[in-house]
This record gives C-alpha cells, structure tokens and sequence, in this order.
DNA sequence: CTTAAATCTACAGTTAACTATAGAGTTTAA
DNA sequence: TTAAACTCTATAGTTAACTGTAGATTTAAG
C-alpha cells in the first residue's frame, strides 16, 4: 500500500515500457477508456508512444494506477487526487498552505472514520 | 446519532406536522427540491396534505433526512439507503438472507475504515 | 385587499465519472 | 499474408444524484 506513495517518485514519464494500454487495463482492472479518460485529465502523464501511435506504458502507471483506485476508493474525487499527486511529486513546493491542506485532508479522514464507526455500531445493534 | 435510528420507530406516515418543505429545508440543510427527489425516490414517505396540497412534515421527517445525508456520507448510495430504512422499519422481516445483508455491509464498512486508516497514515508520512 | 413569498407539478439541465461507438490505422498469430 | 485482435482519435451516451425553470396556485404580511 506504501508502495503506491513510493511509486511516485519514480518518473512516470520518462520509462521507456513495453506494456500496451490493453495489459496495463488487465493488470489494474480499470477499463481502457477510463485509462484514457484519466490521462485526459491529467490523473496520469501522456505516456511516451510507438512510431504507431500506441501508448507504451511501463511499471510505474501500475503503481500510479492502483494509487488512484485506492484513493478513490476511499471517496477522493479525481480533482482531489489530482491535487494529492502533484504535492507527492512535487516535495519541494511542500510549503506552509500545502501541508494545511493535507493536514486538513487528515482531519477529514479522520472524521470519516468516525462516522464510519458510529454507523456500524448502529447496524451491530439493530442486528441484535 | 442513534436517535437517526430510533425515528424509524415511530410512524413517519400518521403524524400530522406543522412543518412546511421550506422549513425542513432549513433545518436539516436539504434543498427543497432534493426533499422531493427524495420522497419520489420513496426514501422519505409521501407527507399529508394541505388541502392546498402543501406538504405537512413533521419532527421524524428531520429525523429521516438527517439519517439519509448521514448515510450518504460515509458513502452509501440512494438505493442502499432505501434498502436499509426498509430493513429498520421491518422488524419482522429480519430473517437470515436480510440479516446476511446488513452484515455484508458491516464488513464493507469495515475494510473502508481500514483503508481510511492506510491513507491517513501515509499523507501523515508525507508531510514530515 | 393586495401582492410578495412559498409551494405545487412537470420537466429540463447539470456535474462527475465513466463507458461505448464509429471509422481508420496497426500488430500478430496461423 | 491475411484476417482477427488491438489501438487510435473524436465524440456521443450513460448513470447517480442532484438542481433549476416555468407556469399555476396558495399563503401570509402589511
């Protein structure tokens, strides 16, 4: 899971890999078009492409790929990760409003997770 | 937050209120039109009429709304809700396949908190 | 009484995040 | 070498969950 944090500073971009657009979608389980659709928004860099056209993608969008549906998972929304990749990247703009805005991510979490357990009480006790 | 479940026990349908859809509005922070989403949606029953044909809400339609947004939040969709108050409201129906159900998503809840905790600790790595 | 504010129904529009299609070019396995 | 499978761009369609509009009542404040 670390590894995902870990994978960002690799550079995604200039890693020449021999992976097509269709495997790196069978290794993530995200979708072809949404691969697409996320390198639109800039959620993943252009990767560099054959004489052809085709994407070639290497390891590190694996990475970066898992990082976004884990994120995801937990309720991000793809501009809110775009904003948490471009801070992983980028350490040295890690300024005073930077870590104000992760800290605040972390209290939000943190005030998820409370929530989270107050509803499962609920649901423990009504099964009872 | 428990009293978000103990409204389901009174009778929603047979309390005369005073409370228009603007003030419901108001006091649970629920956009008029969002209330009549809902109530079409059946996740809030259809309130007595006026002879205007206003709706009349009551105290549990507070209830109901802050418990549909609590859920919303820690991620639940419209139609889980839904299924949900039906489970609250019908005791009687809490057999096996129901029971099953509910703590399916005690465990969802479970693995989401888990990866809550995942992400917090590592943006907490991040910033020092 | 009058008129501004609320509410009604029905329906159209919006946003986020995909997901699919068309038509053309590329790769690869037999 | 050829045909099935893959990929390309561009664009349109989908789903969930709202959010807003129009035109017609109804209510309430002065």
């Amino acid at each position: 899971m670390n590894a995902l944090f870990k994978a960002h500073k690799a550079d995604l971009k200039n890693i020449g890999g021999h992976i097509s657009i269709g495997e790196l979608s069978k290794r993530t389980g995200v979708g072809i078009s949404t691969i697409r659709f996320y390198e639109s928004l800039g959620l993943l860099p252009d990767p560099p492409r054959k004489k052809s056209k085709y994407r070639k993608y290497s390891e590190p969008f694996v990475y970066r790929l898992a990082f976004i549906r884990e994120m995801r998972n937990v309720g991000f929304s793809l501009s809110e990760i775009k904003e948490l990749i471009h801070l992983i990247a980028h350490p040295k703009a890690r300024k005073a409003p930077v870590l104000k805005k992760i800290r605040a991510k972390i209290d939000e979490i943190r005030g998820q997770i409370d929530r989270l357990h107050s509803v499962k009480r609920n649901l423990q006790k009504i099964i009872t």
